[in-house]
Order: C-alpha cells, then structure tokens, then sequence
DNA sequence: CTCGGTTGATTGTAAGACAATCGGCCCATG
DNA sequence: CATGGGCCGATTGTCTTACAATCAACCGAG
C-alpha cells in the first residue's frame, strides 16, 4: 500500500525520483484533512489543475487513489467530492481503529523495542506541552507523531497502514474536538498508562488502557462530529 | 471505498451507468486473484490496453487504484507489478486479517438477524459440498460466498470492506493450498462451531472459533506459500 | 571478464478533443 | 400558484496524440 511515505522517503530508500502523483497525493491529502475541503465539497478536476498546476490526467490519478483510500467519493458523471461521513459510519470506522488499536498495544508490548519506548514516551510528552500551550499547529502535530510512533512500535507495516488509512478518514472530527478544557491532563494520564503497561511487556494491560483511552476519546470524538455537523448546517452546505 | 461490488449492484442502487474502470478494476482484480497474473508479473500498460480494449489514460486510473489496495506494486519509472509478498509480510496481512475477522464474529453474534445466520449456514454447506466434490472453481466461489456472508452478517460496511481488501491481498494462497486431503471435513466442523457461537449470541464464543479456526487456516495457509514460492522458484520468473 | 556507453522499451506528464450525462433553470400548463 | 417537462450549461468519461525522462539490458572495448 503506497498510502503516504511514514517519513519523507529516506535518502537512497525509494530509488526513483518521487513521481508527481506522490506528491499531488500527499498535497491533496493534506488539504483535505486540514479541512481546507471539507467533507461534503466538490473537487473539480479543472479547479484542482488550475490550484495545483498539474493536468488532468495526473489529478484524475490521485483522485482514483483517494478514492480507493476512503477519502472522497466518485459519483459517476458527477465527479469526486471529500466524503461525507454520517454518525453511524463514524462508529463504524472508530470500532475498526479501535481493533487495529489494540493489536498495536499488544504487539507494541510484545516487539517493541528499548527505542520505540522512549520515542513513543517522547512523543507523548511533546503532546502534553502543545496541548498546555493550547496552540493547534503543534497539537496536530504531535498528535500525528503520537499516532506515528506508536503504529511503528507494533513492527507490523501493513497494520500501521491501514491504521494510518482509518486515522486520517477520522481526522476530521478532530479539527472539531482539539481543544476541550480539563479533557488534556486526564488524556496524558491515560497514555502514560499506557506506555506503563507496554514498558512492563504486558500486552493485555497496554490492550485495556488502549480499550480505556479510547471510550475517552470516542466520546470527544462524538462531540465533535456533532460539532462538525452543527457547523455545516448552520454555514450551508455550498453544495447540496 | 469503492472496493468491488459486494454483489452485481442491484437495480436503482447506483444511480448511475456502470463507468468503464470500474469494470476494468474488476477485471484486473479477478485476473489477480485468479493467478492469471501472479505475484512478480509485469503489468505493462500498453499490453493491457490491447488486452482489455481500453485506453492507457484508462488503464493507468485503474492501476492507481490497485496500488491503493495492495494488490500492485508501481515503481517508478518502471512500472507496476503484482505486488510480491513474502512469509513475514503473509505473517504480518495475516495477524490484520485474523483481527478484522475476529471483530467481525463478535458483531456477528450481536448484530447478526436470523437471515443473516440461515445465510451463512447455507454459505457453509454449499462449501462443504464443494470441497467434497473437489472442484477448484466451485470451492473458491463458495468460500467467497462464506467470506461475504460472514462479513455481512457484522452489519458495519467499514469492516466488512476492509476484511475483503485482505481477503483479495492474500487470495493468491489459496490458489496453491485449496485441496488438502483430510482437510475439509475438519475445516467444516470448525466453521459449524462458529455458526453454532454466533446462534447462541454469544460473541466470546464467536471469537475464540474464530481464532481456533483462523489456527488451522494459517499453517494451511504458510503451506500454501512455500508451495507457492517452491512452484516460483522452479518455474522461474518470467519477470527476473 | 569487467566496465561503460548506447539504445530500446516503458512510464510520466501534458494538451486537446468530443460524447455522455447530470443538475438546475425556465417556461408552459393545469 | 404549484407542477411537470424540456432545454442548456457544466462536468466528467474516455480516447488520441505527443514527447521527455528514465530504466534495463545489451554490446563492444579494454
């Protein structure tokens, strides 16, 4: 699954230059989860070329692949728009993540190694400052490194892409949900059990504080789709 | 996800016609997963085109697609290939897969209607006929038939469209594994355990079947692969 | 036998063109 | 005034053509 490079491609990792597609990809991706399209808009061929200066045939290409990544739907002779995702798909998609989720947490347990630990500890505690800072920027990010770092310590690549895959399907519901007053320190105290538990090598204990965490942060994640929801019809939909 | 049809779409379910790539997309898929084109195998875009009567511009969307859901692999300036996959990553699919499939037993249990159980039982036993009459084409329906229903039955569209892109990425080993005498008979009775799991609601039940059988599945299934790359190191690549 | 350059094959990307189809608007009509 | 039908613009679906960039394999020279 090409999905997006968990790193920029290393220095002589992936031979060939990087295609355009690659990039356009990661460009659209990124505009997307950003929330500079929103679930429910258009992307029209022309406009994209135009925006991004690529033709057609390069922009129906990464359409064709976000599609096929769950970002946007193709409705034929209609053309592509960022998908829109009821409550109920949310749950969906949230109990599949959260499947993938605890696997992670046990295999973490089980192979991570000395390094992976304290990356992952790191990044928890990066996310800690950002969100005291309050700043969206750096939360973002470092909720992405989070992600990123605790998907590699499972040394599972195909099940940290398509646990990359789900989150970004769901990263709209966070630019909603980001900043909740009081949820910060109760969710850092929720990972560091976490890290306890896949420090000790106990997989059922990271797997539990994995199921716990997540009840935590499906209820914020709900809200947020509410939030979400509330926002779109109250500004309208520019398309209906 | 677009993914293939989970049946030939029904009548006025998808508005509109049917677009060329998607059917293309199911074409390729099928010669895939049939091992008309087996892992290693070039797929050069021009010889598809004449193959399948289509354009390059058509030919390359699809490809894009397929790269999207594992099943290709496109380097650079070389071009795509069926995606070769070796033990550890079969081992690393496998674990996703066993997962996914889990879950799905335990909604199954939960969420399953009557209809949907009659339908995997009928699922089951059309498998067993199958496999009792020892014909390749029959058994590969059926256990896609099983697969679907079982997947169905979860009633979470999400996992059940995961569960078959990891079906189809690893669908190359059954080619090689599908007949083993004294197989059947057991591999049946597994599944009527789970059958029996999920009529009595009971989603723990369910699961533990689940793996039990998933056991048994994967050491057939590890088999299948050393076959598989025994018959690809004899038979050579056509594509070195 | 090995190294290096040349060449052929294939992809990457673009531009142009045209038919098919969809959605919305306008108008006629009850 | 509400409703239905038909027209028109916008957009996608698909194909053709074109050319540069790159890779891989071959061939010849040392």
């Amino acid at each position: 699954m090409a999905q997006f490079a968990p790193r920029d491609s290393a220095i002589l990792v992936s031979a060939g230059a990087t295609p355009v597609r690659a990039q356009l990809a990661r460009r659209l991706r990124a505009l997307i989860t950003e929330g500079t399209y929103k679930p429910g808009d258009r992307l029209i061929e022309r406009e994209l070329c135009e925006r991004l200066k690529v033709s057609r045939p390069s922009i129906r290409e990464t359409l064709r692949q976000l599609e096929a990544e769950g970002l946007i739907d193709i409705i034929p002779n209609r053309g592509p728009m960022v998908r829109t995702i009821n409550a109920n798909e949310v749950l969906e998609l949230w109990e599949v993540r959260l499947s993938l989720e605890c696997l992670i947490a046990r295999r973490f347990a089980l192979h991570g190694t000395a390094e992976d630990v304290n990356e992952l500890e790191r990044c928890i505690h990066a996310l800690d400052a950002a969100l005291k800072a309050q700043d969206r920027a750096r939360i973002k990010a470092a909720k992405n490194a989070f992600f990123e770092s605790f998907a590699t310590g499972a040394h599972n690549e195909a099940l940290a892409s398509y646990f990359r895959q789900l989150t970004v399907r769901l990263s709209f519901l966070w630019t909603s949900s980001l900043m909740i007053p009081g949820r910060p320190a109760e969710s850092i105290g929720e990972q560091l059990a976490l890290l306890a538990a896949i420090r000790s090598r106990n997989p059922e204990a990271a797997q539990a504080a994995t199921v716990l965490h997540n009840e935590h942060a499906k209820a914020i994640a709900m809200y947020g789709l509410r939030v979400f929801e509330e926002s779109r019809r109250v500004s309208g939909g520019t398309a209906k």
